[in-house]
DNA sequence: TACCTTTATTATGTCATACATAATACAAAT
DNA sequence: ATTTGTATTATGTATGACATAATAAAGGTA
């Protein structure tokens, strides 16, 4: 009964709102395809009513979504949106306060250890030998740490790609500037003392020789020290 | 000393992409605090010597990263960002293709799996208690579908929820119409036989009495329907 | 022929201006 | 005091113009 009220409520969406959708049927109702290349701004502004302003913002927005590419004076095509690509325009560490960042760090935490199943499902032989030849062109401990670093990126960067899937390395590698914030930032405090967790070597073993359940123990122990500034 | 190349490459941007970051660097400088109003559009452009169009241009995407809140001819103010709220907009299941689809999925598996020692280090009685309650009320395996869904769905939202990161919570929750499309769509075939995995209950006695290792391989063994229809 | 340079074309990027519209504040009226 | 009208203001939308950069076409040189 009290839905009268709701029923005389006027559409309040503005007209870039409504091209906005207009332009997302246009493209399923034409069957657009990725690689497509999309009618001229000033002809969709034909074809819908509307000023060319109208258009082009509408057309921002489906750019900020993911859906069209536009090549500067060149027109725009429809591209395949991923979750990724999307976030990381509004990935800049610095507008995002300190306990999302710190929530971010501990999702790739619990990423990392979960992806077990998919790498030891999915690792190849090449695979296998490209993280030996990682593991052996380690600096050691006596290294600088800029180039640890460095390392333990590319490390773990490799086993986001075993895993074979394209969002999570994707995530991965959009979390870098954020996880390089952190670093910086001092947000977590320095390593606690490094006991004798599971090395690179060690987690590259398991993948060949263990299991996935192994995998994940090995992993949790590798990020001992991360875990510990969390809980501490 | 390739990196002549690099030297001499010119500055791409366009004027809207510096308006951007000017914005962004001014509301920084100016210590503008949630909840602040900003300058109009127009005296925006006479700050930054621009046309009005481009200021709009950048504010609009500002917006959609979740920087601003700008009302109807009222003007616009200063907002938070989560990560989350950002990608909400975007995650139409319509325009992901059937892949990315999948390896959102994917995703979920391995986050259910390694947030086991948030779960096991922030567990309270409370939640062990709202735990046992939703399995008590679940319906019989003789239950409608629509409802078993929706308990699996209480149980696991239950789950990231005790890991007290909101980040992941909103992830969850963010997804929750990908999975539904997903179901729907037949993305995913029908459940494979269910053998003797590890049901709600006994991930909630774990939870209660063991050890983050054990969640993870009780979680595990829970998903294992899911994983079969992976990797077959 | 093959390659380089110039020119022409074209769609987007940017600007300036004008007007419509909706949100608010304040005055006026009951 | 509550309602109603009115003015103000910032944004929403429209229009037309020009600048610029990406390509294609044309032309010239070896």
């Amino acid at each position: 009964m009290e839905d009268i009220f709701q029923n005389i409520r006027i559409d309040t969406s503005s007209l870039v709102d409504k091209v906005e959708s207009n332009l997302i049927e246009l493209f399923v109702e034409k069957n657009f395809k990725v690689g497509d290349a999309i009618p001229k701004e000033l002809e969709l502004a034909q074809m819908l009513g509307v000023s060319r302003t109208v258009v082009r913002e509408a057309m921002l927005r489906l750019r900020l979504m993911g859906l069209i590419e536009s090549k500067k004076h060149r027109g725009a095509v429809i591209t395949s949106p991923d979750l990724v690509s999307i976030l990381e325009k509004s990935m800049n560490p610095k507008i995002l306060d300190e306990n999302t960042l710190k929530e971010i760090f501990e999702m790739r935490l619990s990423l990392e250890i979960g992806m077990a199943d998919f790498i030891m499902a999915r690792v190849t032989p090449e695979d296998i030998a490209a993280l030996k030849e990682l593991v052996a062109s380690e600096p050691g401990a006596s290294g600088q740490v800029i180039f640890q670093i460095e390392h333990e990126i590319a490390f773990h960067g490799k086993l986001y790609e075993i895993t074979r899937n394209e969002t999570m390395k994707k995530f991965q590698r959009m979390l870098l500037p954020v996880f390089d914030y952190v670093h910086k930032s001092g947000l977590l405090r320095k390593h606690t003392a490094t006991k004798d967790f599971v090395s690179h070597q060690g987690l590259v073993e398991i993948i060949e020789h263990g299991t996935p359940e192994q995998l994940r123990n090995g992993m949790r122990n590798h990020l001992e020290n991360h875990f510990a500034r969390l809980f501490e």
